[in-house]
DNA sequence: ACGGATACGAAG
DNA sequence: TTCGTATCCGTT
């Protein structure tokens, strides 16, 4: 009987594409096919199956059915979802789902046996190898190894036919994870979050839990139970633990590893195409059970998945913000319904949409209260740089810096923060007024004192510091205003020349590697000053550090964003927390011109909910998330005037529509990126009102010409 | 008139 | 995404 096959390819098309099958290659929903696309042949996935007879459009045949992995059921519903979630076609994230197999798979590892030939010239290196060899096959370096030779005479017994090379199958290195093994002790508040937790994985089916802990309460041993319950539960159980950078995935590997004596499979950009591919296809058969790693680990072909943990939910970094757009913490949550897994969402500062979500009575809300072990809060207090004002280009108040004298006295450490990477955030002329900004965003260049730069930190752009003033040609015109951890280091060893200071930014520490050697210094206690951006108030735990000085704890609010005083406080809970975790009292100091904000207040009386409390009804008044929802609708072209006819044309098709409001065109905040002007619109919805089809039906009613880029953002995060 | 570079839209 | 074709431009 002939059939018509719908295959979703990999591309940015509207639909899936109808190809004629027969009966005869028994075809799957989810079986993976090669079909003719134009000239070529491409990879696609069968969505929908269904009789040709009555139908006489001409239609190409299915190529082939492939072998890899189909994909199940929950994954194109997963798809489709995420597709219609984030406006988009759903091969962009097909496209996403199969990037995996895209990488070639591993060589083959070859091990050299003996053949039972005799070498031509036995040599007494040949013997010896001939020696150190037998039937079960070796790697040629090891055998070179054993034998103590060179890898040459290895290589010319192998040529001369006295070694055979035959193919070693491949590591089996997804071993299964023993979830029997005895897990940590666990304090009271952890056991009673873990009892929950494990009651919900084994109760099977969607739930949802937000484990809100302050740092240090041990949230990871607790939801490792919750893991430990999910595979006992189902011996193909798998479990995601998504993590919102590649820099903590190899603590939590450590710590998985750990636990259920077996390494679950890492996933994120920095891992080489070849182990991708091995990785994708032990998650689509069910091979692999366990899976760490970043937001794109989403989007793996889950066989079972039985549990998804977001750890640091709240964290900026989920959100995808080029391409395919998307919140990978509540994409997790779509995933977790549709798979009929439970999700755990985990952080020491929840986002407002969890916690609301959690007070609603949606999900379980699990509160670890204790610190583990002795450690105490440290005491939080307010500097009103109005009243103890630094000296003119210097940034440090008198009373930091007389508690910074008495910490290092003590001979203990101090942590100033400053989220602010290089030397000075504007540099301009003092002859003409001339502000250097970067050619592509006209945004200010940053002045990079280490390297001798100026550098948009936007764009990536960067020059030499001109010796001259590019507009007025004025000599030695150009100064530096504002401050970054550059100059905050030079300041802090006018202040403690004696002192060991050091900068933790993303140029000091620029991969994992440095980040290791700076933190291992801080805990053995080689450095008494820390200066450092946000690189360092992530999950590191320094013993003698009983200082935690916030330089400009108004920075992160300026600039109107909605989420603004979110952010602010979960950075610098963050970075305050980091302050007396083991036995010694910490004390943290926060420089604020802005004392009387609900945000500076609420961090010095460590009153989260309080702040939460406020912020929540600011936006419930204006409804803003998580009372309504936002999407943006950013236009880009390389001219400006047509640009902009074409955003009129957009905002003349705005649909009429109850419960939601459209602002815009406007000027992008950042109005101009490598040489294209930027328009956007956003739009508010109330909870109730079908984002989604509204933004569609506009989209239709006015569609863009080629040379207009328009991308929508739904639930935005980033407001440039 | 021609060839090369480039922009655009179609692909089932 | 990739490819073929239409179109533009500078050269011959």
């Amino acid at each position: 009987m002939p059939l018509i096959a719908s295959v979703l390819l990999p591309l940015p098309l509207p639909e899936a594409f109808d190809y004629a099958a027969d009966e005869a290659m028994d075809l799957h929903v989810g079986d993976q096919v090669a079909v003719p696309l134009g000239p070529r042949l491409m990879r696609g996935v069968v969505t929908a199956l269904r009789d040709a007879t009555g139908h006489n459009r001409p239609l190409k045949a299915v190529e082939s059915k492939l072998d890899d992995t189909p994909l199940t059921e929950g994954a194109l519903a997963f798809l489709d979802w995420a597709a219609r979630y984030a406006v988009s076609p759903p091969g962009d994230v097909l496209s996403m789902v199969l990037r995996g197999l895209r990488h070639p798979l591993p060589r083959p590892i070859t091990g050299l046996v003996r053949s039972g030939r005799p070498p031509t010239k036995p040599t007494p290196a040949r013997l010896k190898v001939l020696e150190a060899a037998d039937d079960t096959p070796q790697r040629a370096s090891a055998l070179a190894a054993a034998a103590g030779v060179s890898a040459a005479v290895v290589k010319s017994l192998v040529e001369d036919g006295a070694l055979l090379a035959v193919s070693l199958p491949a590591p089996d290195d997804f071993g299964d994870p023993d979830p029997n093994l005895p897990g940590p002790t666990l304090n009271p508040s952890q056991a009673a979050a873990a009892e929950v937790l494990v009651e919900m994985v084994q109760a099977g089916g969607f739930q949802a839990a937000l484990l809100d802990g302050i740092t240090g309460s041990g949230k990871t041993e607790v939801y490792l139970e919750a893991a430990a319950a999910a595979l006992k539960a189902d011996p193909h159980a798998q479990i995601l633990l998504l993590l919102p950078e590649i820099a903590l995935t190899q603590a939590v590997i450590a710590r998985v590893t750990a636990r259920f004596g077996a390494p679950p499979a890492e996933w994120h950009s920095a891992v080489p195409g070849p182990r991708r591919r091995r990785v994708w296809e032990a998650v689509a058969t069910g091979t692999c059970r366990i899976v760490v790693g970043a937001r794109s680990a989403l989007f793996l072909p889950y066989r079972k998945l039985k549990l998804v943990v977001v750890d640091e939910e709240h964290d900026g970094s989920f959100k995808q913000e080029d391409g395919f757009v998307y919140h990978a913490r509540d994409l997790a949550v779509a995933r977790a319904k549709i798979e009929g897994a439970a999700v755990i969402l985990a952080s020491a500062t929840p986002s407002l949409e969890s916690l609301w979500n959690a007070e609603a009575g949606r999900y379980r809300w699990l509160r670890l209260s204790a610190r583990h072990g002795t450690a105490t809060l440290p005491d939080i207090d307010l500097v009103d740089l109005r009243e103890h004002p630094p000296e003119s280009g210097r940034w440090l108040s008198p009373v930091l810096k007389a508690a910074m004298a008495e910490t290092y006295a003590k001979g203990e450490q101090t942590l100033l923060f400053l989220n602010r990477r290089g030397y000075a955030p504007l540099v301009l002329c003092r002859a003409c007024g001339e502000r250097m900004t970067s050619p592509d965003s006209q945004s200010w260049l940053v002045e990079h004192r280490y390297s001798g730069r100026l550098v948009c930190h936007l764009t990536g752009f960067s020059m030499k510091k001109p010796d001259a003033c590019p507009h007025c040609g004025a000599k030695d015109s150009l100064v530096s205003i504002g401050p970054g951890v550059e100059r905050l280091e030079e300041e802090a060893r006018e202040l403690f020349p004696e002192a060991r200071i050091a900068v933790f930014s993303s140029d000091t520490a620029p991969d994992a590697e440095s980040a290791r050697t700076l933190v291992q210094a801080m805990e053995a206690g080689e450095i008494d000053i820390l200066v450092a951006t946000q690189a360092a108030a992530k999950g590191h735990n320094f013993p003698n550090l009983t200082l935690v000085g916030i330089v400009d704890a108004d920075l992160g609010l300026r600039g109107g964003d909605l989420r603004a005083g979110e952010r602010t406080y979960q950075l610098l809970a963050q970075a305050t927390g980091r302050a007396g975790r083991a036995d010694r009292p910490g004390r943290a100091l926060i420089q604020t011109y802005a004392p009387d904000q609900a945000v500076m207040q609420a961090l010095a009386a460590q009153d989260r909910d309080a702040f939460l409390n406020a912020e929540s009804e600011a936006r419930k008044e204006a409804g803003l998330p998580p009372f309504g929802r936002l999407a943006a609708i950013i236009l880009s072209a390389e001219d400006g005037i047509r640009l902009e006819t074409y955003a009129r044309a957009l905002a003349a098709a705005v649909p009429n529509a109850e419960g939601l409001e459209v602002y815009g065109p406007a000027d992008a905040p950042l109005a101009l990126i490598r040489g294209r002007r930027r328009k956007r619109f956003l739009v508010r919805a109330d909870r109730m009102v079908d984002l989604q089809a509204f933004l569609s039906t506009w989209l239709a009613r006015a569609k863009p010409p080629s040379w207009v880029r328009l991308q929508v953002d739904v639930d935005p995060y980033s407001f440039l």
